[in-house]
DNA sequence: ACCTGAACACCGTTCAAGT
DNA sequence: ACCTGAACACCGTTCAAGT
């Protein structure tokens, strides 16, 4: 609880807002900022995965001191929270579109949300640990106002909200664990073969060999919001 | 692949096969041993979570040198597999009672699987990343298995089977990392009220100070049950 | 067969300075 | 206001020995 920027809120519109000194930077590279060190923090992110993040390394591919980067950041834990705010980026409500089929609004939602995390495959195992961000609520939000509309009572709305977010972010982790090396799970379906008798029923059905990830999210979806859907009697 | 021990299979029965020197161990400590090195690491995983779990701590705990624990066990990823294990065990297919209500049933199994995690908070969080053990293996062939006698077609059973999956990851590492500390949540919501007009309905619907975990749990299964039901048309 | 200490190549972060 | 190097207290693991 310094002097140091860290802990203070951003401009509110920090690409309208006029930098005080505008004509400061007299030559070379654009010095430290936060926004540099989380850009680079992603980009190491998405090319070493969560064990590849390293505050020595963060500052070696900026060009600068391990602790320079602690004037603007406050510890690896603060380095993570914004990293993964500023993947979970989104455009905000789009246009207020007054949808009739609010099953296609939110399963489109859902895989957007989906997909942007997967773009970044550390991301969706980060996610629980630190809920709280602005764009993670804005998602929320979002969610639960077209759920409300369709008809989804007051009674059941929370549940209905964290049931799809338990399953979204269920399907993305376990999606970007298995992650793309289709051979574990091969090999793992011909141990299964090898047990022969322990496992027969996900044998037959060669569970561990489906990899139409994308297929089985939304079939998946699709069941939940079935039994989502209010009952109009 | 040296002639150590670690990659070797365990006795099929453990439990039941005699010792080959039964009368070996003169006095004092039973030395060290995979059981003992797995069963401390569970402790210490319980105790200060995955962070918590240090070769070095593990050692110390076990009265040990560091370097002895790398002749029971590859490394330390390889003991993070073994007391995942360990943790996910379960009492195999219980009595085959035919019982006609295969949603009870499988609610029953799915809650026992999280109330498993739930009991190792470190685990739920681990398991998408090495899903492969014989006890989840045990527990996919039972759910599958039962939805199968329930009247799930073939072509929907992988992708039944994925959505329990992924809901129960979900919503078990949810719970997990949200941990018991009610007081951020408090503090969220809080946020949310001071944040006033951006976040309204998810303002109004206290989302994020639902707290019956087990509930909600329960209810969004029910949702996706629904959902899943076979058609008796 | 089982255990050990020293050593290596790393970590995140504190602190006291520099400009 | 912003950046830095040295130092501290840690890591996981290799290696060459010990018994």
């Amino acid at each position: 609880m310094s002097a140091k920027p860290s802990g203070a809120r951003k401009n509110r519109s920090p690409r309208t807002s006029a930098q005080p000194q505008p004509a400061q930077e007299p030559r070379g590279e654009p010095s430290l900022s936060r926004e540099r060190i989380v850009a680079t923090a992603v980009e190491l992110l998405d090319a070493a995965g969560v064990d590849g993040l390293t505050m020595r390394g963060l500052a070696d591919r900026l060009g600068s001191g391990v602790m320079s980067l602690y004037w603007h950041v406050d510890n690896k834990e603060d380095v993570f929270d914004l990293a993964l705010d500023a993947v979970l980026d989104y455009g905000g409500p789009p246009e207020i579109v007054e949808s009739r089929d609010w099953r296609a609004e939110v399963a489109h939602m859902l895989e957007d949300w989906r997909a942007n995390m997967l773009r970044h495959p550390w991301s969706a195992s980060l996610l629980p640990r630190r809920a709280l961000g602005p764009n993670i609520l804005g998602r929320l939000e979002l969610l639960s106002r077209t759920l409300s509309k369709a008809g989804v009572t007051d009674a059941d709305l929370n549940a209905a909200i964290w049931s799809l977010w338990n399953y979204v972010m269920g399907a993305t982790i376990t999606r970007a664990s298995f992650g793309p090396s289709d051979d574990d799970r091969a090999a793992a379906q011909q141990r299964l073969t090898r047990l022969g008798e322990r496992y027969p029923t996900i044998e037959r059905s060669r569970l561990l060999l489906d990899d139409d990830w994308d297929g089985t999210f939304r079939k998946g979806l699709d069941f939940l919001l079935d039994g989502l859907a209010p009952q109009r009697s």
